[in-house]
DNA sequence: AACCTTTGAGATAACGATAATGATCGTGGC
DNA sequence: GCCACGATCATTATCGTTATCTCAAAGGTT
């Protein structure tokens, strides 16, 4: 900590040549491990660029390199577990890998999204892992044509020829609803958003199927009961519980009175059983609930939730995966697309 | 989109200029909107930038202008809501600012933090805002070493001389203890995490002259209820619930019956909720409950959680705030620490 | 001892953008 | 008709790092 003082400039290559008589050329190579310096200069250079506390610059670094070290990931929000333990998940592989992470958040925006994804390509990422706002997949062309790899997750954009990794939402809605089935259930309703993402979708047409292979007719007007879309992707999802509360009102007071709710969020699940126990319904002697998402609060409510354990982190570290696999020209070049199934927990809800 | 073939290679300054007859110089002035440039070939000169799909390096740009329009967070984790509405609020004011987001985790570990630091000075980031992890102030002197400028939230290190934003927790924990007193409440037991955080050491001490202010004489054996350190901090808290069932049936079966609960975290009532009710104890009849952050689930508790709103989203916005300014220069140079008081929200926990 | 190989380091040139300075042109003042 | 001047664009230098090529010295071989 002697001659910092050099101007108050952080220290360059440069700085650590003069005062040791070198080339920043030399320095260079030296502090990158590369061949073509002694084992003795090498040792000088090392200690000096510590005494002076020499930091590379990455702009320089990076416009020589033609990469930045950096991917992007690009999501609603990070209020959401799936997407926050999806981002933790990227940072922790990314950064194993000497990646650091840019955060761009579109809270469902089409606009938004479209600006991060200019904002991507300006900042010359190295790839890009993007949860895509529904339907836009025109969106993302520009990133093809700049060929910066891209894996989606969450939901799906059948246009696009890209990577994909996702719950097995068809999957997981079967499970539970085959739950249901098996406990003795006829008359299921299914409390899901009313937006138009491929996950939602996917959820209805596996409920649907699970009801026909049972022989049941399925119904939207009398087997689904939907959300209205939340009216702020900003912060914490505290809506979600009221709105289905207010669905489930609605729908009990119709006097409909199925025998078991399968719902696509475990807060959706808190209004629920609010709207059931206001009425005398008990769960599970009147009604079963079957959860989605296995949100820590789901143990300990009364009853406790049988709920689904969504492969959050198993869909973030494939993903993540196969990006740097990407980026690293070792992936073979067909596309995959995987959906993971999700794990039933079943507890005193959906307990007869 | 004609002759984008020439080499795969985005285009660059050089591509447009010569593809006018013109200089790399001319098509940045024209693009930046800096004088020089005739109406004429500025309007040239964005055609033919928008046709070839012009995307400036910002590599280039950030060498040549010292500044990456970057700043990084670091925080723990982004599953606490706290953090991840701090980060999402960043977000979005940086990239109103034109700034984006660079995310570093550092799940309470001290080597994370380290190395998060490290890579935030290696990246050039213009500025930080950082929920330091606790007692590591000598971790931060590289960052003021290096005059970036450096905006703490949530945990405070005194010895640092830089702007520090907070929910404030002493006076969070006297409003509660405040309303169980006016409640009739006499013998208060906090249940908290046993960790040497600013912020928890702050909640004990407020609640520790509040007790006094009521003549009752603080032992910390009697009122103190201390959950085990969290073992992990990669995702989300659900063991929160658990740890905090445990440590209340301990203290209930050693025969403890105070007439109200504080906990320092809404997860921990989830657990307390479960422990008083299979001793048949009823809430708010015998004992008096009051949580903390009004997580959305806290309203639909049996029966609805009495809690603290935490000012997150205001200290966020304060800090980006400082950061920007700090960054643009505009900031007078002392330094403030604001500590922001949050909201009482009564319900039926602590109704009587 | 003459010759070839290896090793360590310097010299030079990128990378793509912006800043500072220079050159050219047309125009206006006198 | 001469000179000065403002507008417009070209020239050149620069940011800090890495890649490529070159060269000198050391070491080994016959």
């Amino acid at each position: 900590m002697a001659d910092i003082g050099n101007g108050r400039r952080p220290p360059t290559l440069h700085d650590i040549a003069d005062r040791l008589g070198l080339t920043a050329n030399t320095i260079s190579r030296a502090l990158n491990e590369r061949p073509g310096v002694s084992a003795a200069t090498r040792a000088l250079i090392k200690a000096e660029a510590e005494r002076q506390g020499y930091v590379p610059t990455v702009h320089a670094r990076s416009l020589v390199l033609g990469s930045r070290k950096t991917i992007g990931v690009i999501v609603a929000n990070i209020s959401n577990p799936f997407f926050s333990d999806l981002v933790s998940e990227v940072e922790l592989r990314a950064q194993q890998e000497g990646y650091t992470t840019m955060l761009l958040l579109t809270y469902e925006s089409a606009e938004r999204e479209r600006q991060a994804i200019n904002r991507a390509l300006r900042s010359g990422l190295d790839g890009l892992i993007a949860a895509p706002v529904h339907d836009r997949s025109n969106a993302w062309t520009p990133v093809l044509k700049a060929e910066i790899p891209l894996v989606l997750v969450s939901r799906e954009l059948p246009e696009l020829e890209v990577d994909f990794f996702s719950t097995d939402n068809e999957a997981g809605i079967r499970l539970t609803a085959e739950a249901v089935f098996a406990r003795g259930a006829k008359d299921i309703v299914l409390i899901d958003e009313d937006m138009p993402f491929s996950t939602i979708r996917l959820r209805i047409e596996g409920f649907r199927a699970s009801m026909e292979a049972h022989g049941v007719k399925f119904d939207p007007r009398m087997h689904l009961a939907l959300v209205p879309p939340a009216r702020s992707f900003r912060v914490s999802r505290s809506w979600n519980a009221d709105d289905a509360y207010r669905v489930a009102s609605d729908l009990l007071d119709r006097g409909r009175r199925p025998d078991a709710f399968l719902v696509g969020d475990d807060y959706y699940a808190l209004g629920l059983y609010r709207a059931l126990s206001e009425r005398g319904i008990r769960v599970p002697n009147d009604v079963l609930v079957m959860g989605w998402g296995n949100h820590p609060f789901t143990r300990y409510m009364e009853p406790p939730l049988s709920t689904l354990v969504l492969p959050f982190q198993e869909v973030a570290q494939r993903a993540t995966e196969r990006l740097l696999a990407r980026i690293a020209g070792t992936a073979e070049t067909p596309i995959v697309r995987e959906r993971i199934v999700p794990e039933l927990v079943i507890r005193a809800s959906a307990s007869r």
